[in-house]
DNA sequence: CATAAACATTGACAAATATCTATGTGTATG
DNA sequence: CATACACATAGATATTTGTCAATGTTTATG
């Protein structure tokens, strides 16, 4: 997984509404009607933003009957894990402008 | 930290441009112009990510002179781990529709 | 087969975004 | 003080995005 994949799950994840379904998927597979109920909006706009989750990989779509079911990821949780913990503050060096 | 603050990060990192500058800090302060030099943009538009990424609490940035010297938040970036180091894929629970 | 439920798709639209050029501001230096 | 450098600000613009209403598709059920 490059660096653009992982702009592309920031990305996904830099809406409030995406960010929150998935800290509910992160509790369990959810549906979709589910979800649906825990915001207010419309049911496109939810398919809207599954859509995207999707297609970034984190989430995955389980289709059983009529019924969507929602889970994150665990492979592409890990990769982006992995990216976001090597992430470091560290001071040391600094930069050399002159 | 609440979840609306995560999600302005996450979009500030949303961008692979910001993503890479991030990277780069992460390896160390950088200074504007140094950072300018590895990306094929102008310097407006470089600022204007800057600003996005110290708005967000994610960049620090150090005025010395003519120089800004940047680098990433230890603060923000560990409440930002922490975040999303709690992610689950866990299985368990499931969705009861019925 | 008719209906209802769950979800997707389409089209529209206002708002946000990334980028540029042009210009302004502060700081060091000859 | 004039010049050069580092960076910010101010428009302008094309593109992307989040959202909705309307409609289509698939699946179960009476």
């Amino acid at each position: 997984m490059n660096t653009m994949d992982i702009a592309v799950i920031c990305k996904a994840l830099g809406d409030s509404n995406r960010l929150q379904i998935v800290q509910m998927l992160s509790d369990g597979e959810k549906c979709g009607c589910r979800l649906l109920e825990a915001f207010e909006i419309t049911q496109p706009t939810l398919s809207h933003h599954m859509k995207i989750l999707c297609e970034c990989g984190l989430v995955n779509d389980r289709k059983e009957g009529k019924w969507h079911h929602y889970s994150l990821n665990c492979e592409t949780l890990a990769d982006f894990k992995c990216f976001i913990e090597n992430l470091s503050c560290v001071k040391e060096g600094g930069c050399s402008c002159l």
